[in-house]
DNA sequence: CAATAATTAAACTTACAGTTTAATTATATA
DNA sequence: TATATAATTAAACTGTAAGTTTAATTATTG
């Protein structure tokens, strides 16, 4: 008798979900079909169903994979920088390129990342990537705190509420500049990057010390 | 011969988006089919297919109508108030009560506001949602000069680009207070309001003038 | 009452998520 | 190398919802 072997269950979902991946980028989440990632992927949708519950578990995987960039675009804004103002810089700098990476993805976190995961039974990949928004509102902490202590930040700052705020500052302004990009060239003759320039400067300017 | 009256047309579609109406207050718009509409406007599906050009139109009704509210907010937080704090406080106010009053329609305007609407043919819904769109935008123009020439705000804001940041960095944390208000209950004690009223002193900063 | 306008039920199409079944293909091992 | 078994598959199926078609019914008015 022989069982076989060939290949381990993560090569055939490493597969599926880096052809998911490329559909996903070309016509968005909702415009691709089961049917479709199974044909790109070279399975049958039943295999699909082997290796995923469902479509929601693959995006899932996706939204994960996209916050871990995130994470190391943070990490190194906090690691190759020194200053308070090179380190904001690099941290919008980072959430732009993360938008423009993975538009439907940032959409998602914006809604995903810090919901009570404890009291709802999710999947693994949603609780990490829970995790991962915990990790990043942990370095917006320091970001926040050393600022502080360099005497760059308001020394008022109340930094729990601080931290959120910043984010969903941040992360308004970059949806925003990304839905009205034609707008924005139309209106007032800026490009979306001059644009967000304008509305990083306003934000820094709401948590920084005058002068 | 005999033709048939009855009814205008507008009370047919009244009756069938005030239906439509509750039932995405209840249970949101995806969870809706056009079956439930018509059962509860008392029509049978081919009627609204009469009325409607599909379920589209009748949720782009139903935010021109959210949109026409918070027009309104802003509108009496202009006329009823004189300095500039007051004004803005009351703003805020009111994009906190149209986000929970309307929380699917506030995230769609998010999207839909200042999209170029001369390209593309869009509904005529649509485009008198983009037309109030203008008008709020012309009304936080107008209370950002008059806050500037009395000194309260930064005379060195540049215009169009504060505009429309203003309203990303308020829209951005509305819908992350929304989104997380569990976690932030849990995480830092905070009611939502709470939070909010923390992150509009932050926004207020950010325009304000020293002191 | 007759002509016609408004409305309807019901069956239909299309699309997609997800499931079931029965058959096929590959492979380890005896 | 034969074969038990693991992996994969095609294809048909269910369920749901948007939107369409058709033929019949109901209401109105002259």
């Amino acid at each position: 008798m022989g069982r076989r072997k060939k290949e381990p269950r993560s090569v055939h979902r490493e597969n599926i979900v880096s052809a998911a991946s490329a559909l996903f980028m070309k016509r968005g989440i909702a415009a691709t079909s089961m049917d479709d990632i199974a044909k790109a992927a070279g399975y049958s949708k039943t295999t699909l169903y082997v290796y995923f519950e469902n479509k929601e578990e693959i995006v899932g995987i996706l939204v994960l994979n996209s916050m871990k960039k995130l994470d190391d675009y943070i990490s190194s804004a906090l690691i190759q920088h020194e200053t308070t103002k090179a380190r904001y810089d690099f941290i919008c700098r980072g959430l732009v390129q993360y938008q423009e990476e993975f538009p439907f993805y940032f959409k998602m976190v914006l809604d995903k990342i810090n919901i009570d995961f404890e009291s709802k039974n999710y999947l693994p990949e949603e609780k990490e990537t829970y995790q991962i928004g915990e990790e990043i509102n942990e370095k917006i902490k320091n970001f926040l705190l050393s600022g502080m202590e360099k005497g760059d930040l308001r020394s008022d700052l109340e930094i729990m509420p601080a931290i959120l705020n910043f984010w969903g500052m941040l992360s308004g302004i970059i949806q925003l500049a990304a839905n009205k990009e034609e707008y924005i060239k139309k209106s007032m003759g800026l490009s979306k990057i001059k644009f967000l320039e304008y509305g990083f400067s306003l934000v820094y300017h709401s948590i920084a010390t005058k002068g």
